[in-house]
DNA sequence: CAGTGGTCTAGACCACCTC
DNA sequence: AGGTGGTCTAGACCACTGA
């Protein structure tokens, strides 16, 4: 590599180090699908050389992503894209465990799905067109034979085109999963905000508790590449024998 | 340096890479108060000096503590002790928003303080003797003039000596800088579980709500160097006009 | 065995802060 | 000007994997 002059030749205020400038361009190739969710990304000496950088540059861009939960490095083996296929990372969007420390095996029941036009609050919320086509899904979450979780989830149509309860019964994946798999939509990060709330009529049939009863409202918006909002969820947790877990660094 | 031969010597059963046994020196010189909070830590170069290793290395070992929240580094000035003075960092711990957006500042009100034995559960949850001698604060935030906290709190009376309502209504920083600064207890992480729960009577009028309302309750444990228990924390969340933030990464 | 990521070093230079 | 952390390089060697 020839030396002088340096790389980025603006000397201050748009000044990025060489190392994030390849962590993009690695993402744009991760978000153009070049390698796909599980795929095995070509070895650090290999990047280092197609972009004409040291190999530790490329290590500390890939560090960083490795970090962002994008990618996962595996020594003797190589770096993968990360997926939601990997049954240990399912808790990561689902902060939930058991009172007493033991989690039964979960099951998702769908209720319900339908298509609708956007009102005001979801079209903000997913950067939406108010009266864009949306899809509602209802759902339960089954922890043994113990309803746990109630969700309503409102996506944007035009990203899961074919989306419907026979899709839903004919794959037990997780729904990130799925979503990943079927759709090419990859949730990176979410925001959730959590409140208590009295069961409606309806939550409280679903979890089997009675109306009134203190519920956990965890409002999630998942976001995919580029912060894009992609999800709205309104998840009622019933929290007699769960709770929700999180820990602060 | 000497090269030949390499530090680890044991192949790989106990294998420590050197940056993580540097980070281990520099974690002990920190518990043992070598640096307090706020102060600056010997410059990069110097460490590298002083554990005979190289620049790159300390640097490795920094970086781990630095996102361990430990240690904030700062160009041109140097690395400092993370510190619970920064208001900055007072929302690491209190994940608390308001639905607007728009908080107002906080106020924290003691309302009562005692001394007591340890029951079975805090004895557990903090790695007490069973009728240890443990200190029973209850208080409640404001944001404005809303109450939205009403806490709990439980400690091992032996770490805060003096620790009283006297000591609280003097001091007004925040709990954490007070612990840190006049009992040099550093809290460093922490986990907490969410429920939600009906408002008892002693809740609800510390809340201004009715009783029954459904509120937050968050039971933290918070650990200081070592992974060691040293607070326990019962909060109830009036969630009308707040909510507990989390993202999900 | 060859290939991958993981560690460690040494040295150069840059960006930022303070005096 | 001199110190700090921040970036980048080049090369050596270690630890782990799988053929």
């Amino acid at each position: 590599m020839n030396r002088p002059p340096p790389r980025p030749a603006s000397p201050s205020p748009t000044f990025s180090p060489l190392y994030r400038q390849i962590k993009d361009l690695i993402l744009a190739s991760l978000e153009a699908g070049e390698w796909g969710p599980g795929d095995a990304i070509p070895s650090e000496s290999e990047l280092a050389q197609r972009f004409g950088v040291s190999q530790g540059t490329v290590r500390k861009a890939i560090d960083e992503m490795a970090a962002d939960n994008l990618l996962v490095r595996r020594q003797g083996k190589g770096t993968f894209v990360a997926t939601h296929n990997d049954p240990r990372s399912f808790f990561r969007f689902l902060r939930l465990a058991a009172n007493d420390g033991d989690l039964p095996p979960s099951r998702s029941v769908p209720l319900e799905c339908w298509r609708a036009r956007a009102g005001a609050d979801v079209a903000r919320t997913l950067g939406l067109e108010p009266g864009a086509s949306i899809i509602i899904l209802r759902r339960v979450l089954y922890f043994g034979d113990k309803p746990v979780v109630f969700d309503e989830l409102y996506l944007p149509a035009e990203l899961f085109p074919d989306f419907s309860m026979d899709v839903l019964n004919a794959n037990d994946e997780s729904l990130y999963s799925l979503f990943e798999g079927r759709y090419g939509v990859r949730m990176i990060r979410a925001d959730e905000r959590l409140r208590a709330v009295s069961a409606d009529r309806v939550s409280a049939a679903a979890l089997s508790v009675a109306e009134g009863s203190p519920l956990l409202l965890v409002e999630r918006v998942a976001f995919t590449y580029g912060d894009k909002p992609v999800e709205w969820r309104r998840g009622f947790y019933s929290t007699e024998n769960h709770h929700y877990h999180n820990e602060l660094g």
